[in-house]
Parts: C-alpha cells; structure tokens; sequence
RNA sequence: GGCCGGGUAGCCAAGUGGUAAGGCAAGGGCCUGCAAAGCCCCUACGCGCGGGUUCGAUUCCCGCCCCGGCCUCCA
C-alpha cells in the first residue's frame, strides 16, 4: 500500500510501526452546527483506507476525536441561551447519525476533549517543564521558535511567516508565533482547574494529548482535511514531539477541500449544503460515489449536473445487481481474479479511488454481457464480484426493503397490465404503468416478464 | 509574497517517455406494442501556454499564465 505523505511530499510504501497493523488518528468534528457536505470528505476518505485494508486482511485501529469545547460551541450555546455541553452533545449525536447514514464505520474510540483535560494538563506541565511553553496571567504558551522542526510539515520558514499580519497579536505573547496551549477562563465560559487557574484547552492540545493516550508515539497514520496542516497538524507535531522527543506520526494523510461551481463553501458566500438534506436527496450510495469520482488530493468541486452523474453511475450499478439477482453463484474465478488484481492495484496506488471505479464500471458491462448471452456463471461471478469490490469501497446494495409493503398490491396491479398487454388494451397498460411510476415504482418488461423496483 | 494542490473531450476523471482507462451527456443502430433496462457503433491528430532535452513528450527540464486552498481555533 503506497500513500502520499504530507510530511515527505512522496507517495510511500505504508510501514505500520507494527507489521499488518495499522493505528489511525483522523481529526473529527468540531460540533458546533449540523455538517455540511465538506465534512464528509475527510471522513470517507479514512473510512476508504480502513476497510480496504481491513479487506486485504490488516489490523485497523481506528480514532476519531470529537471537539466539544471551543469558540464557536460557546458562542452558539450563549446565542441559544443553552449549556456548551449540551449543544456539543445534540451536534454530536447529529454527526454521529449522518456518517452512519454516509456508511462511514464509527471509529473504535471516538474520544471527547472534555474527557482528556487531565491527560491535555499533564502534556502541557510537561512542555512548561521543558520550557517549551510558558504560562501569562493564566494563559500558557507553546514556544514556537523553541521546536527546530516547526514548518516542516507545512513547508514554511519560521522566519517568513506573517503571524500577525492579519490579526492582532496577543501582545502578551513572547513572539507572535506562538499559541495557545492553555486559555484562562473568561466569565461565563466553562473552564476547568489547572496549575495555572482555571482555564480550557487550546484547540491543537487535545489532538495530541488524545492520539498518545490511545495510539502511543509514532503511530502510522495522522489523517484530516488539508485546511489542518497549517497551523493545527503542524502544531500537534510541534507540542508533541517537543513533550516526547521522538516522532508523533509516521505518515500524514490530507484530503483535499470542495468546492462549489468553483467558489469556497462557506457561510458567508451562502452555498453551504447540508449534509443530512443531500443524504435525504441522494442517499449514501450517490454521495460516497460523488466522492470517490475524485482522487482523494484533487480539488472536487461540486455544480449543477454532478451528482446527477454521480446518480446516473450508481443507477447502472444498481440495475445489474437487479438483472443479476437471484443468479446460481457458480462463478468462474478467473473473472474474480483479474478484476481484484486491476482493483488492488489502482487501491495500493494511493488511494485510486476513480480507477477502482473503473473496474467496478468493467465489471458491469461484463456481467450485462455474460447474461444477455446467458452465460450465468459469469455473470453471477460478475454480480458476485462487484458486490465484493463494491463493498470494500463502502457500498452498500441491500435488498429494496422500500416496496415489500406494496408488493402484492404492485404485483396484481402488474397482472392486471399483463392482461391488458395481452388483449393488445396499450392504452390500459400504460396507464397502469404511468400510475405505478408515479407512485415511485418502475416498470420494466423484460423477456421473463415484467420486474419492478422502487427508484 | 511564501507554501500546497489543480489545469486531459460538452461535463467528470484516470494514465503513460512511444503514441490517450472509465463514467455521464449527445448522435446512430439493435431489442421493445411503446417505454425502461441492456447491447453495438460514434466522440480528444490532442492532454493550460512558450521554449528545451530526446529517435520520439501529454508524460522529463526551464520559464510563464489561470483556478483553488493555507499562511486567523475553516473539513
């Protein structure tokens, strides 16, 4: 398995620190509001990594923080005149329920930074120690200039950046490079003890504090949106390593950002789409499909007619896996073979999400092939097949649970337009036919009669 | 200004030092009572622009242009 790496700049060969198994930290929600379309991508894009190597047989341990005190949860709570806490655990659970509807598997730890201020203290004690911070009237600073290697994962000189240059220093800092590590307490705000007053964590501190307490040093990989490497991962590096002297993570994962009809998601240009509205619209399939049309560090920007594509490819999907159902599962191996080897190839590749697709599209037309010219076996295989490869990408056909309600009614509303179709009555039959697509029920003839679906 | 991505057909998107995967859309055909689904055919003399290296470059090198991101606790 070879992936980029933030830190090298290289596409490399993964080495876990233990072989075949594989520690993830992934940074996870702020959860100050419902997520919106650009949340999902660093969520699936790890979500990818784990079940494709949990499927070519490795270990996954898998974390995902949840940030639930910060700036913007408090001033929301104060705007709603509710409790911090209380408006981070509604948005947690709103997150938590749209990845399971996405298909994204939940992380084995999903730590809260609330729950780590004791672990969050003892780091920060730790690099006042070392002297790589510094406490001021209750706030405590990481000393930036004092970690050699700071900018090395973002590619920066320490002595070309422009701290300040867009905002205001805090003057109390030793140099305007330097972060918050500790924060005192304002009035009003929820603050916990420390050695330096009462207080809440900086934001960076909670990552680092968590990833060590559940993966260790020098665990394998360190994922997150590239909107992170500058400040918040370069900062974790910094804290951490400086806490420990050894490397914090191996191997650093950025997904690149969406965009929509070219322009920047974000509140003020008004273009932010949620992500529970696109699942109600699209479902999970269409979305992860959308997603993974995209290399994982390509730009995906989002515009009219995109996920009507992305629609129109999962369709073809699901009306083979229709044709194909109910076939005898005597597959032939050699089609399984040659389309795992094309798949793991584009997978081990970085990520290769879009020629993964391929094989999938391959696959189809295959299977379609192999039926029309009633050659079962293969066309089982190919259904088999894909179902398999689809699955490890996160797909999920499951059976049309939706029309088993209806289905007697649909099926003597069908015989009856067979009837009609037999007395050569069209106008009946498609009648009956329009009637049942309103309805949100398809009708297709087909030479063994005429099969429904709802779609 | 610095750093990081990206610029391949109408749209989306792979890929390679030797002549461009796959999908969507469009067009033609087959099938069908008509559809739908499916199958077949068709679609970039060209891969942002200009130089260079090479027998040969879209792929390597140099310069430039355009788009996006980060440089502020944005996924």
């Amino acid at each position: 398995m070879r992936l980029y790496n933030t830190l090298t700049r290289r596409v490399e060969e993964l080495r876990p620190r233990e072989p075949g198994r594989v520690a993830m930290y992934v940074c996870g929600p702020t959860v100050q509001g419902a997520p919106h379309l650009g949340h999902a991508r660093p969520a699936l894009v790890p979500d990818v990594l784990r079940r494709y190597l949990q499927w070519r047989g490795w270990d996954v341990l898998h974390v995902r923080n949840v940030t639930d005190v910060d700036d913007k949860i408090i001033a929301r709570a104060e705007a709603e005149g509710r409790h911090p806490a209380a408006v981070a655990e509604e948005y947690t659970r709103v997150y938590d329920e749209q990845m399971a509807r996405l298909g994204v598997l939940p992380p084995h730890i999903a730590p809260r930074a609330t729950g780590h201020i004791i672990e969050m203290i003892a780091l920060i004690t730790r690099l006042v120690e070392l002297g790589s911070a510094y406490e001021v009237g209750g706030d405590v600073f990481f000393r930036v200039r004092s970690f050699p290697r700071y900018g090395r994962l973002s590619g920066r000189d320490v002595d070309e950046l422009r701290a300040g240059e867009r905002v205001e220093p805090d003057e109390r800092k030793a140099d305007p490079l330097d972060f918050a590590l500790w924060k005192a307490a304002k009035p009003g705000e929820p603050s916990w003890p420390s050695p330096w007053g009462p207080g809440r964590p900086g934001w960076h501190v909670e990552c680092s504090a968590m990833a060590a307490k559940y993966l260790g040093e020098g665990f394998d990989v360190h994922g997150g949106g590239q909107d992170l490497v500058f400040p918040h991962h370069e900062n974790e590096i910094a804290q951490s390593e400086a806490a420990t002297g050894r490397p914090f993570a191996r191997h650093w994962l950025h997904n690149a950002l969406l965009s929509m009809s070219g322009a920047k998601m974000s509140k003020s240009v008004g273009n932010i789409v949620a992500l529970g509205e696109a699942l109600d619209r699209w479902g999970p399939n269409v979305l992860r499909q959308l997603y993974l049309s995209a290399h994982y560090r390509s730009p995906l920007d989002l515009h009219p007619g995109r996920l009507a594509e992305a629609s129109a490819a999962v369709g073809r999907w699901e009306a083979y896996v229709r044709a194909a159902e109910g076939l005898d599962a005597r597959s032939d191996p050699s089609l399984r073979a040659g389309a795992v080897e094309a798949f793991t190839a584009a997978m081990d590749d970085d990520l290769g999400t879009p020629r993964a697709h391929a094989v999938l599209f391959e696959l189809v037309t295959a299977g379609h092939e192999h039926l029309q010219a009633g050659r079962e076996p293969q066309a089982a295989a190919a259904r088999d097949t894909f179902l398999e490869l689809a699955g490890v990408l996160g797909y999920a056909f499951g059976a049309a649970s939706d029309g088993a309600r209806v289905g007697p009614l649909v099926a003597e509303l069908l015989r009856l337009r067979e009837d009609a179709r037999a007395r050569r009555d069209f106008t009946t039959a498609d009648s009956i036919r329009d009637r049942l697509s309103e309805a949100g029920v398809v009708v297709e003839d087909t030479p063994a009669g005429p099969r429904w679906h709802v779609g």
